[in-house]
DNA sequence: AAGCTCATCAACCGCAGCCGT
DNA sequence: GACGGCTGCGGTTGATGAGCT
């Protein structure tokens, strides 16, 4: 037998909530206070469940809340603790007065992992602090359509892939390929990242045309999020040089004259265009070796939109 | 102009952790 | 320690409006 429902919703109110509604739910809290909520619908004459009333306060009835776009501090902000934290909204939204954790976590589903998708992807010329928010409503590029993600779930769309970890859940961020079956890796994934390069052979051309996700997640070389992380800046120089070598080797011409392959964006990123992989799969290396000493190097995987 | 597709935001759902009994 | 209720969190869905064909 599953679990009681934490309220009665038998005669209950769904969907949105009115001016009324709101009234109510406002005047009752500031007469007498947050809390109870199992009570509070009965008490304050709503017929709402104490999910809902607590949910419609929290998220957009408190007095204290910000509304409007998110600034570029703000922005800067969620991106970095989402490197720190990752899907920990609440914890996100703790270092952002103002901001709930579901405005945040939607903010990420829509705008932010496009950007950071369409920064790794090379398909604009945008660095993760340069979008123009408003200019994006206009270009619909780069997040995964519900169709797509559907598609997906109900056709096992990663089926194919070799890896057998893959969850196809995940398709709106670019941290999608998240397994809570693979142990966090603490430390430096360098040597694993290098040995996939040596062993794979994945450049032709200076592009990569495949990669195996199955490789990482089989080493438990990421962490929940699906981020490899590179600590030593020594080793990531070398990866590029090895990788600057490797292109010149095959393209003979100026490795200045590359053009997506890889890309500085800006001071403290990189954009690595790894295109048009087998699996659908990108792959991007962020805060480089150029950012501030002691970053470390991030790879992301994510599963492209556009198979 | 109409229909379709997609982005955004508000709200719901299920689960896990905490706490009191 | 076991159990049950409450709360908070993260994932997901639905409504709506804007943009595209």
């Amino acid at each position: 037998m599953g679990r009681a429902p934490c309220c009665e919703k038998v005669g209950l109110k769904k969907g949105r909530w009115t001016a009324e509604e709101d009234d109510t739910l406002t005047k009752y809290i500031q007469a007498n206070g947050e809390g109870n909520w199992k009570s509070l619908p009965k008490n304050a004459g709503l017929l709402r469940c104490g999910k809902s009333c607590r949910l419609r306060w929290i998220n957009y009835l408190r007095g204290d809340l910000k509304r409007g776009k998110m600034t570029l501090e703000e922005d800067e902000m969620i991106v970095k603790l989402h490197k720190a934290f990752g899907n920990r909204w609440s914890m996100i939204a703790s270092h952002l007065p103002g901001r709930t954790d579901n405005e945040i976590k939607n903010y990420w589903n829509s705008c932010l992992s496009r950007q950071i998708y369409r920064f790794f992807t090379g398909k604009s010329g945008v660095t993760l602090t340069s979008i123009d928010v408003d200019n994006q409503k206009k270009q619909r590029i780069g997040r995964v359509s519900r169709k797509v993600a559907k598609k997906y779930n109900n056709d096992g769309g990663f089926k194919k892939n070799k890896s057998t970890h893959l969850l196809a859940t995940k398709l709106s961020s670019p941290s999608v390929i998240m397994d809570k079956q693979v142990v966090p890796k603490k430390g430096d994934c360098s040597t694993i990242v290098t040995q996939y390069v040596e062993e794979s052979q994945v450049y032709d051309n200076g592009v990569s045309d495949e990669v195996d996700i199955g490789y990482f997640l089989e080493r438990e070389a990421m962490d929940p999020s699906g981020v490899l992380t590179i600590h030593d800046d020594e080793q990531i120089e070398q990866m590029m040089a090895e990788n600057d070598v490797l292109y010149l080797k095959n393209n003979e011409s100026n490795i200045d004259e590359r053009d997506d392959d890889f890309s500085f964006s800006s001071l403290k990123t990189m954009g690595c265009g790894f295109d048009e992989i087998e699996w659908d799969m990108g792959f991007g290396f962020t805060g480089f070796n150029t950012c501030d000493e002691g970053d470390d190097m991030l790879i992301w995987l994510w599963e492209d939109d556009n198979p």
